[in-house]
DNA sequence: TGTTAAACGAGACGGTACGTCACGTCTTCGC
DNA sequence: GCGAAGACGTGACGTACCGTCTCGTTTAACA
């Protein structure tokens, strides 16, 4: 879903490349501004575009932002890298490594922190950001599954609850390592992360075969 | 810590009835307005005091509502409920239920996201709200290891590691379902949180008694 | 003289119907939102026109005003009532009359504003509106001196100087009735202004036969 | 009256320089501008004052212009020369010479086209501007009826409609003359008008002794 | 019991960004 | 190839808060 206004049938049509020219200027004032310092005339300015050409486009800071950051995660894919745990560790880290980048922290606690009266910013958020990394818990858990490594699921309603609740672990995890707690998701905690995870995951479940669950 | 500015030794002294005016009417505007459509004219209004006085004492916005909501959080308290399960249960459902009070969503994560370029207000929060609830997961550990639930810590290092990891992932977990799935984080919710997070501990840990770290 | 911009000669012909239109359109919105609320591109969408048309033919909101308003004086005329008195009476009447319209009121004395800054306004106006007007002036004198109710002209300088004067007492009074003191230039006033006139006309000419000069 | 916003009794006076500053520098920007040209915000920066402070005293752009050129009016008095003639050119004079300020030429006729819209701003300038020159109507009458050169007034509705028709004469013709013909009222013309005028009234009142009434 | 020094309310102050509006120009497409 | 439709850069609008300041007015501790 797209926060963008939409544009008219007819007349003069939109210039295609101020989008990406606002964009990238969005993340380039978020890097150097933060989300509190940043203007939407700044931003403008920056992208060598009018104010009033990003207003037509966007309704406001809230969502140019939500639609600048959701960019930066277009980039996560699930690494087929042959075990769960591996899985785990390669997204987690791809995570945590674009989540370090300043326009990711400035922006997307701030979106969040609005979308909390909003829920209008809060349904645009769950659809650019949010469900496009809950795809990647469920494929990983079908992987796993057709490895073994995981029992399949009996009950799709138990299946939901489980995968929500194994993503808000995961991401809500990395955010506070790096958002909160402010230190590095490096490779070590990845790894310390995704044993505990895995750990808490087979006592969960029946596994079928234990011994394919073992962290490498 | 303290956000608070120093008062003066000599002359007249602060209303002491303002400050708990000006905090209570800061959460009720977190309420209604949110984060962003707070003003500290509208809180001094609130309050019945002039906006004068308020600069007295907080030196802007994001201290003052450091403070407000640093304030929800001192009732949090570790139950000594007999197991490592149901103590991990309590907490988190106190936690939660903190949470979901609409001051405290407003006002959290704006407040951290705010500390992403601000440094100072990082600590500030680290100090007024983070660190506390990090006592509690001390504070379960030693118990749990009293009762021989969790082996006890060899290496210093390796044990504040953990204890780091542990607090990232129940706090993450948590304000992760809250504030952005925007879900209940109900009972049920938080007992199959606790099992997977009690399985993952016993998975990375030697338990000296198996039998003791059963989820009840 | 025309403040439209020249047409091409090849090409597709512009639409006669449009400027007629254009002109209404800047009349109507004159009478309903005033000068400084009249927008072009409002004007546009009441003619049924684009604003690109507009603009091809007018150069800017001042030159449309002024042939919105010259259209309005079009139809000033000089009666032949058989006296001095009478002629001036009749024509003070007519000018007040559509003086009154409230497109008149908004639109002349905005255009005459901007004049004081904008020289080729200014002529634009005096080719437009005001000379037209003079004309009269001219045309009431020669018949008063043919019917013997004033003395010919001497000296041409003088006749001219004569005439100036005349002009801007009598536009200046009517305008300032109508627009500043914003009364009703009625019959009453007309008559006693026309008085006034003839009696100062009659002291500073040598009348040739007093008896003529008399307000009936 | 004033245009200006009344100020509250209680907290931090105005700064009484500011409103000197601001309607001086209004002054100043008309002439280098023009009505059209003169912006608040350009206002505010030559007056070394905020915008916010001068929408704090006037309501806008038209309420500031008026009192900025009614001051330029304040200044205008009757002379008492001694004789109805030489009153009557000693102000028209006066008049007009303020008249051919740029900053009144500019200011005038624009709130003047304003008003035409909008009840409240005509009543302002009425009171601002317009009445406090009525005021040398009725003394230089009252004048010239003590010397004799003018019948005393039986009745007081005709005394008030005559007053009404001078001053809209006296008035409109210098206006006329300054601001539309755009040619200066110097002493010739003044000295042309006085005498028409003068005529007019002899003729239209029963002189009590008409060799009184002879221009000097 | 005064003195006194600071807190207090009120609100004006210089700023800055807001989001909107109209300007006059341009670019595209349809008749 | 004109004209409608509308996007574009520009710049002023009037508003809202910011954080500071300047007042006159309490108010409590100290002398």
């Amino acid at each position: 879903m797209q926060s963008r206004i939409p544009a008219s049938r007819t007349g003069r049509p939109r210039s295609v490349a101020a989008d990406a020219a606002i964009l990238a200027a969005t993340r380039a004032a978020l890097v150097e501004l933060g989300w509190s310092g940043l203007t939407l005339g700044d931003v403008a300015t920056r992208a060598g575009v009018a104010k009033t050409t990003l207003y037509r486009r966007w309704a406001g800071k809230n969502e140019l932002v939500v639609d600048a950051v959701a960019e930066l995660f277009d980039e996560l894919e699930l690494p087929d890298s042959g075990s769960l745990a591996a899985d785990i560790e390669g997204v987690v880290f791809q995570f945590a490594t674009i989540l370090a980048r300043p326009e990711a922290k400035s922006g997307l606690m701030a979106v969040l922190a609005e979308s909390q009266c909003d829920d209008a910013l809060r349904e645009r958020i769950r659809d650019s950001i949010v469900n496009r990394q809950k795809r990647l818990v469920l494929e990983g858990r079908a992987r796993a599954q057709a490895r073994g490594e995981l029992p399949p699921e009996t009950d799709p309603e138990t299946a939901a609850r489980n995968a929500d609740l194994i993503f808000d672990v995961v991401a809500g995890s990395v955010v506070h390592r790096t958002l909160v707690s402010a230190e590095q998701a490096d490779a070590a905690w990845v790894q310390r992360f995704t044993a505990l995870l895995i750990g808490g995951l087979n006592a969960t479940t029946q596994p079928t075969d234990p011994a394919a669950s073992q962290a490498p």
